[in-house]
DNA sequence: CTTATATTTCGTCTAACAACGAAATGTTAT
DNA sequence: ATAACATTTCGTTGTTAGACGAAATATAAG
């Protein structure tokens, strides 16, 4: 009974929203989406894993960093509903357009090793 | 930011869908519900608090008894294409369908004042 | 091999949530 | 009026969830 409400619950928190906004703009690491939303950086990390478990992005690794991205197959296609209606379920997106501006405009290698 | 969840947030719990999809049978007071889910009363009543003032569903009072049922005209089109799409998130309804079962087959005058 | 960097895991704190029973409220029936 | 019933509100309790910092892990660079 209990993963008729995975989805939603992997949902129900604004940052988790703000990180699968972020990485429809581009895949990002963990550290660059610590910098927007200033959060620590375990946390960042506990975000993306419950985030990954539900099956809405993946994790690539690439040397030092570990990118993470929207999951481009999911099996289940109310991942794919979700993931592609996602702004319908956002109303007010002003924090998320900021997100989205900050990620295009800025360099891995300038944020993370400061 | 914090409406941004709400309605992922009213979907979150098992008891809510079930709830939800019970009263997508038929209009059905708290002691009804109550009867179904094996929850206390006042358990009951807080989580149709909950689905109210997210917007699925409405209240009408009927003397003795307050009758709920699924909020026909939603003011946010988002509640009506989650309402219309309920059975499509929920993977396993083996409990839903029994819930609706029950909930056909049974008389409130002897459920409530048992 | 040691240091720096990126990330995850772990333990802890606090806030939010679901559940309960008891008390309060409102309505119907006697 | 009083009793019976339906429901809500309130206070409490146990559990879950989000946040943090510190320690552990992994890789890159010197």
């Amino acid at each position: 009974m209990e993963d008729k409400v995975k989805f939603f619950k992997a949902l129900s928190d604004s940052n988790r929203l703000r990180i699968l906004k972020m990485l429809q703009t581009k895949p990002l690491c963990v550290c660059e989406i610590t910098n927007v939303l200033e959060l620590a950086t375990s946390t960042v990390s506990q975000h993306l894993k419950i985030l990954k478990e539900a099956g809405f992005i993946l994790e690539e690794k690439n040397g030092k960093w570990v990118n993470y991205l929207i999951n481009p197959l999911p099996t289940d296609p109310r991942i794919s509903s979700l993931l592609s209606s996602l702004d319908y379920w956002i109303a007010d997106n002003t924090v998320i357009t900021s997100d989205q501006k900050r990620v295009l405009g800025s360099d891995r290698n300038i944020i993370c090793s400061k």
